[in-house]
DNA sequence: CGGTATCCGCAACGATACTG
DNA sequence: CAGTATCGTTGCGGATACCG
């Protein structure tokens, strides 16, 4: 049943996903356990502060899990739990949709 | 096939259904046309700046449109355009998850 | 290596008042 | 009825420096 009120349980789900780098750390997780520097190195731009404040919100929400070994020098690694697999199909869907959509831009572009 | 760089399809989807009441406001539309008073009568706390701001973001990208009845007083129409429609799996899809998280939530309360 | 600690700018959002 | 106009707040993201 769709809700009439205010909390739509779809905004739930975007405000979880909400973040500039979220979707593409949770992509990036898919491939693999990554390490923090992995980040740094595949997405250019992001620095260290907001990867940390967005990897812990993920953690946070369940999505990400954080294993750090007590090693010198520090060793951390995150991958996806379960419950952020289960947000696959919604990131493909995204993913999919946000082609077909780059795909029209360039069509009304070309015309007009 | 899933990118390795920045610009992730998927956040192009995100960056079109972020906004706090974008999400509601399709879903209103979902049920039929609706005129500028009823979104504000559905949903409290929202208002007419934002409300004007949003949706003329959703008409910008497309998923809206805007009939204007030249009379006195105004009178003006939104409805979900096709293109807007085609969301409508992906807005399924997030209010599926978010009612599985707020239930998961729930959960947790309970046993923690 | 994997973070913290500060400081800052901007855009989204909100409150309120006014208008054709 | 369906908006503008103005002002104020807040929080995310970014830059930079430092730490165990």
């Amino acid at each position: 049943m769709r809700p009439t009120s205010c909390d739509y349980a779809a905004n739930v789900t975007l405000g979880i996903l909400e973040g500039k780098w979220k979707l593409l750390l949770l992509c990036h997780l898919r491939n693999g356990t990554k390490r923090f520097c992995d980040f740094t190195a595949l997405i250019p731009g992001l620095t260290q502060k907001v990867l940390t404040y967005q990897l812990r919100e993920l953690e946070t929400h369940g999505l990400v899990r954080r294993q750090i070994y007590p090693v010198i020098p520090p060793k951390v690694e995150y991958s996806l739990t379960p419950y952020g697999e289960s947000l696959i199909p919604l990131m493909d869907l995204m993913n999919l949709w946000g082609e077909k959509h780059k795909e029209r831009l360039l069509e009304s572009e070309h015309i007009g």
